[in-house]
RNA sequence: GGUCGCUUAGCUCAGCUGGGAGAGCAUCUGCCUUACAAGCAGGAGGUCAUAGGUUCGAACCCUAUAGCGACCACCA
C-alpha cells in the first residue's frame, strides 16, 4: 500500500475536525466493555450547561484526555463521561434577567411557565461547551452525556433525598442562613464570599436605667440595626461591666428597656467590650439570643428595606436609613465616635450583592457524622490526593462542618420532595405526592415550593451518572467506583467534600480512588482571569489560531500539579514550533522510506512484540536511539502512573527535537539517501519505529498531530493511533553501552569542532584524526562512520596504542578515549600548550574534589553504593584523563 | 486570627526519596547545510529570598525572618 504524501506545511486547522468526527464516528471514546480489562473511568467535573469553555476547562479537559488515551492505550476499558450541570442560581438568574427584558416578572409568569422559559433558555445555549470541548480533543463517550435534570438523575436526587431523610439526616429547621436580597434565596456558607470593605465603627452609649449620667458604650459597624437590639452582651470575666450585668440599659430612639448579660463569645479587646445583640440580624447575635432567651425583633421587611419599627423609616433603603439613624443618635447624644474601620462584608457569589443574615425555616443535611466519615476515609488513605497537601484543606472543612443548607427558594432545580397537608401540617416525603394525608386523610396535599442547591445533585455525580440507585446496571458495576478525579483546587469544599460524604453514605464506598488537584490558569501577569478585568483568553481564540494542539502543551508543559498556571502566550509559539518540528520531521521520514513490504520484511516486529534486539541489525547510532527510546517509553509511563504529566512532556519534547530530530536524523542521513537498498531498509526501519513510538507516547498530550502524522509512517496494527497499543516497556536495556560510547563520542565531536575554532582551522582544511583507546575497541572500528559525519577528517585510525603519534597533534580526552588530531604545520605550540594547561587545571579540580569525597568516610560509609561506585569510575576517568594531558604536555615542553 | 503554598538565569517556570544547578523565551557568535530560518551549531548569564541549624554533603530536611499569594474563620 502505498502512502498518500504528506501536506507540505502543518496547517491544524485542516485535519483537526476532520480526525474527530472521524475518532467520533469509529466510536473510539467509548468503552471497550472489554471483561477482561481493567476499567479506568473519569467523571468530567460538570459545567454549566449554558456555559462557555474558559481556560480552566481548557486545562482540566487536557488533564483529563491525557489520562483517559493513555490508560487506552495501555488496553484499559476506560469511560470518560461528560455531561452537563443545571447550575441553579446562574441559570434561573439569566432566564430572570432575559425575562426582564422583555418586562416580565418571574412571579408574574408563574412556576411551570418558567420553567419551560429555563428549559428553552437550557435548550438554546446549552451543549456549546460541548462542541467547544470536542475541538479541544476531549475524547469522552458523548453517548453517555448526563445532564444534572435528567430524569435518572432527578430520580436519584429523590432517592437520596428520601433516603438521608428517612435516616433523620435531613431536617427541616429554623435557623439563621445566608439571604441574598438580589437573588431572593438562601445559600449556603461555602457561596458566601467576603470582601473587604472600607466603612466605621460608630461607638454609641446606651444609658444605664435608673441613673443621671451612667452608659454602657458599644461599637458596631451596622448601627441601623440597633432598632432591633434586644440586649447588650459583656464578657463575664470583664472586670468593668461586672456590676453592670443583671441591670438594664435604654435603647435610644425606641427608648426600649433592654437587659445587659454577659456571655463568653464577647472579645473583651474588641471595640468597648460591649456589644449590641440583634438577634434576627446577625449569627453571633442570634445564637446569643437562642441561649439567653431573648426577644427576637425584626427591623427589616422581607425585601430589606426599613420595616415599621420607626414609622418615619419604613420603606427606607438600608443605607439610607443607616445614615439617618447615625444623624438621629448624634442629635440625642449617644453617639460617642464615629472610627474609620475597613470590615469584611459578606457576599453573594454570584451577584456580589451583600449577604443578609435571615431566620427562616430551611432543609438542612446534618454534616457532623457524614463529614467525619469523609475525613476518616481519607485520613485512612482510601482516597489519595495529589498533591497531597490539599487534604489539609480538605480536613479543615470538614472537621469544622456545619450542617449544609439545602433549600433554595429558586425554580430551576430539583423540586424538594416533601408534600405538606394543608389541614394538618403533617411532613410527608416521597417521590410523588400521596393519595391522601396518612395522618389526616386529607387531600389537601402541597408540594414544599423550594428547590435543592445545585451541589446537592453534583454530590451524586460520580455514581448517579452510571445509573445509581440502579446498582445492578453493567455500567455501575464495571466503573464505579471511579478512579480519578480531576479538578481544581477551588472546589475542594463545595464538591469533592459532598461527593466524598453523599458517596459513602450512599453507596458505602469511596466515589474515586484519587484526587486530582490542579491550580488555577493565570494571565501573563499572574492575575486570576475574569470578566470584569477582560483580561480572559479565550480558548477558541488560541486554537482558531495554533490549534487545539499547542493550546493543550502549552497549559501541560512544565507545569505541576496543583500551581497555579501563568499562561503565557509565548508557550504558544513554543508549542506550535514544536508541532511544526515534528511534521517536519515526519514528511523527511515518511517520503524517505524504503518500501514498505521490505522494511515489514526485515525485522520490523522485533520492535512490536517485547523480543530482544538483534544487535546485529543495527548500527551504534540505530542502538542508542532505540536504548534512549525504550528509556524514555518507561520514565514518561512512570510519569503519568504518578500524574506528572508536565515532566512527562517535556522529556517527550526534548527526546523528539533533541535527540532525534537534531541527532539521529541529522547522523543517518547519509544511509536515508544511500543507494544501497539493505541500507535504507535498515535505517527505514529504525527511523519508523522510534517517530511512529515517540508519536505513541505524545498522542495524550497532542492527539491531532500525532494521529494525523502516523499513518504515513510503516507501522504495526491499527493505523489509527488513538486505538494503538502504548509502546511496550522493556525490562532490560541491552544497548546500555553503545549509547554511552556514543555519548562519548559526542562530547568528542564538540571538543573538536571547539579546537578547531579555536585554532581557527579553515573548514576546508581536513586532518586526520587517530583515536586511541584500551577498551570498547570494536565499538569504536563500528562507529567510524559515526565519526565520519566529523567531516573534516580525511582518514579515521583506531589504534590501541598511542604509537605513531605526530608530535604536534592536538589531543583530546574523553574518558577512555583519546584523540590525536595532526594539523600539520598549523599548530601552534604555545596555543597548545595554553590550552592543555587549561585542560589540565580542570582535571586537577576535578580529581581533588573526587578525591576529597571518597575519602570521606560518611560519604563512602553513608552513600548509596551505587553512587560511591559511580563517583569512584568517575574519579578513575578524571585521573587517567589527566595523565594523559600531563604526558601530552612534558611531550610539547621538551 | 488559623492553615497552607511560593521566592531558582533578564522573563515564565521545572528540579522525583538530600549526592556536581535545568528547559522555553529573550540575548550574543557562526551558518539561507536539498525535513524544518517557525531552523541548525555554539556561547554568555544563577551566593537556588535572608539568617541560623541538622548532615560527610542542603535548592531539597528543621527553625526563624521578610516579601508575595491562596484557603478557612470572622471580631460586633
Amino acid at each position: 500500500m502505498k502512502k498518500e504524501k504528506m501536506q507540505d506545511k502543518y496547517f491544524p486547522k485542516e485535519f483537526e475536525e476532520k480526525l474527530y468526527k472521524e475518532w467520533e464516528n469509529k466510536g473510539y471514546f467509548r468503552p471497550s466493555m472489554d471483561k477482561t480489562k481493567e476499567a479506568y473511568c473519569v467523571m468530567m467535573p460538570p459545567p454549566n450547561v449554558t456555559g462557555k469553555l474558559h481556560m480552566g476547562h481548557a486545562l482540566d479537559d487536557t488533564i483529563q484526555d491525557i489520562l483517559i488515551r493513555y490508560k487506552r492505550m495501555n488496553g484499559f476499558n476506560t469511560l470518560w463521561l461528560p455531561g452537563t450541570d443545571h447550575a441553579a442560581i446562574s441559570t434561573e438568574m439569566k432566564v430572570v434577567q432575559k425575562l426582564k427584558e422583555e418586562g416580565k416578572i418571574k412571579q408574574d409568569l408563574g412556576r411551570e411557565k418558567f420553567l419551560e422559559e429555563a428549559w428553552d433558555w437550557t435548550h438554546k445555549y446549552g451543549g456549546i461547551i460541548q462542541e467547544q470541548q470536542r475541538k479541544l480533543g476531549c475524547s469522552c463517550d458523548w453517548e453517555r452525556t448526563r445532564f444534572t435534570l435528567d430524569d435518572g438523575m432527578s430520580d436519584a436526587v429523590l432517592e437520596q433525598f428520601i433516603r438521608l431523610y428517612n435516616k433523620g439526616l435531613i431536617y427541616k429547621g429554623k435557623r439563621m442562613v445566608n439571604w441574598c436580597p438580589s437573588c431572593n434565596t438562601s445559600i449556603s456558607d461555602a457561596e458566601v464570599e467576603y470582601k473587604e470593605e472600607p466603612s466605621h465603627l460608630w461607638h454609641i452609649r446606651y444609658k444605664i436605667t435608673g441613673t443621671e449620667n451612667e452608659y454602657i458604650e458599644v461599637a458596631t459597624t451596622r448601627p441601623e440595626t440597633m432598632l432591633g437590639d434586644t440586649a447588650v452582651a459583656v464578657h463575664p470575666d470583664d472586670k468593668r461591666y461586672k456590676n453592670l450585668v443583671g441591670k438594664t440599659c435604654i435603647l435610644p430612639i425606641m427608648n426600649k428597656e433592654i437587659p445587659i448579660i454577659a456571655d463568653d463569645f464577647v472579645e473583651m479587646d474588641f471595640g468597648s467590650g460591649a456589644v449590641k445583640i440583634t438577634p434576627c440580624h446577625d449569627p453571633n447575635d442570634y445564637a446569643c439570643g437562642l441561649r439567653h432567651n431573648l426577644e427576637m425583633v425584626e427591623v427589616f421587611d422581607e425585601n430589606f428595606k426599613m420595616g415599621n419599627l420607626v414609622p418615619e423609616l419604613k420603606g427606607m433603603d438600608l443605607l439610607e436609613a443607616r445614615k439617618e439613624i447615625v444623624k438621629k443618635l448624634e442629635k440625642l447624644g449617644n453617639l460617642v465616635e464615629t472610627e474609620d474601620y475597613t470590615h469584611n462584608v459578606a457576599k453573594c457569589e454570584r451577584c456580589k450583592t451583600t449577604i443578609e443574615p435571615k431566620v427562616s425555616t430551611q432543609w438542612f443535611v446534618s454534616m457532623k457524622d457524614l463529614g467525619k466519615r469523609a475525613a476518616d476515609s481519607v485520613r485512612a488513605d482510601k482516597v489519595r490526593f495529589v498533591p497531597k497537601r490539599y487534604e489539609k484543606q480538605y480536613f479543615n472543612w470538614l472537621d469544622n462542618i456545619q450542617d449544609w443548607c439545602i433549600s433554595r427558594q429558586l425554580w430551576w432545580g430539583h423540586r424538594i420532595p416533601a408534600y405538606y397537608c394543608k389541614d394538618c401540617g403533617e411532613i410527608h416525603v416521597a417521590k410523588t405526592c400521596p393519595d391522601k394525608c396518612k395522618k389526616c386523610g386529607s387531600k389537601n396535599l402541597e408540594q414544599d415550593p423550594d428547590t435543592l442547591d445545585t451541589w446537592f445533585s453534583s454530590a451524586l455525580w460520580p455514581f448517579s451518572t452510571l445509573g445509581w440507585p440502579n446498582t445492578e446496571n453493567e455500567d455501575y458495576k464495571t466503573f464505579y467506583p471511579t478512579s480519578t478525579l480531576v479538578t481544581g483546587f477551588d472546589i475542594i469544599t463545595f464538591w469533592i467534600s459532598r461527593m466524598m460524604s453523599q458517596g459513602l453514605e450512599l453507596t458505602d464506598t469511596e466515589p474515586f480512588k484519587d484526587v486530582l488537584i490542579h491550580g488555577i490558569v493565570r494571565d501573563s501577569q499572574g492575575r486570576k482571569m475574569s470578566k470584569t478585568l477582560g483580561n480572559g483568553i479565550d480558548p477558541l481564540d488560541v486554537i482558531e489560531k495554533y490549534g487545539a494542539d499547542a493550546l493543550r502543551f502549552s497549559v501541560i508543559s512544565g507545569t505541576t500539579m496543583g500551581n497555579d498556571i501563568r499562561f503565557m502566550p509565548e508557550k504558544l509559539d513554543q508549542a506550535s514550533n514544536f508541532a511544526n518540528k515534528i511534521w517536519n520531521a515526519a514528511k523527511f521520514v515518511s517520503s524517505n522510506l524504503a518500501d514498505e513490504q521490505k522494511v515489514r520484511d526485515f525485522c520490523h516486529e522485533a520492535f512490536e512484540k517485547n523480543k530482544a534486539y538483534d544487535p546485529k541489525m543495527f548500527k551504534l547510532e540505530d542502538k542508542w536511539i532505540l536504548n534512549k527510546l525504550d528509556k524514555l517509553v518507561v520514565e514518561v509511563s512512570k510519569n503519568i502512573d504518578n500524574y506528572d504529566i508536565g515532566i512527562a512532556l517535556d522529556k517527550i519534547y526534548n527526546f523528539i527535537w533533541n535527540e532525534f530530530c537534531d541527532w539521529y536524523i541529522e547522523m543517518v542521513k547519509s544511509r536515508i539517501y544511500s543507494d544501497d537498498e539493505a541500507t535504507k531498509v535498515q535505517v527505514s526501519d529504525v527511523l519508523s519505529h522510534v517517530l511512529a513510538s515517540s508519536l505513541k507516547l505524545l498522542h495524550p498530550f497532542m492527539p491531532f498531530i500525532t494521529a494525523e502524522i502516523y499513518p504515513h509512517l510503516i507501522v504495526f496494527g491499527t493505523e489509527d493511533l488513538i486505538a494503538a497499543k502504548w509502546p511496550d516497556i522493556r525490562e532490560k536495556f541491552v544497548f546500555d553501552k553503545e549509547e554511552n560510547l556514543v555519548e562519548k563520542l559526542k562530547k568528542l565531536i564538540v571538543e573538536i569542532r571547539n579546537v578547531r575554532a579555536k585554532m581557527n582551522v579553515h573548514p576546508s582544511k581536513k586532518a586526520k584524526l587517530i583515536l586511541v583507546t584500551d577498551s570498547d575497541f570494536e565499538e569504536l572500528e563500528e562507529s567510524k562512520s559515526f565519526l565520519e559525519k566529523l567531516g573534516f577528517s580525511d582518514e579515521i585510525v583506531i589504534q590501541k596504542d598511542e604509537k605513531n603519534i605526530p608530535e604536534n597533534a592536538v589531543s583530546i580526552v574523553v574518558d577512555n578515549i583519546k584523540a590525536f588530531i595532526p594539523f600539520d604545520e598549523l599548530v601552534d605550540i604555545k596555543e597548545e600548550i595554553a590550552r592543555l594547561e587549561n585542560e589540565k587545571a580542570r582535571l586537577v579540580s576535578e580529581v581533588e574534589r573526587g578525591e576529597k569525597m571518597l575519602s570521606n568516610p560518611g560519604f563512602v560509609n553513608k552513600a548509596p553504593e551505587k553512587k560511591v561506585l559511580e563517583e569512584k569510575e568517575k574519579l578513575n576517568n578524571y585521573k587517567q584523563m589527566l595523565e594523559s594531558v600531563e604526558e601530552r604536555l612534558n611531550g610539547l615542553k621538551k
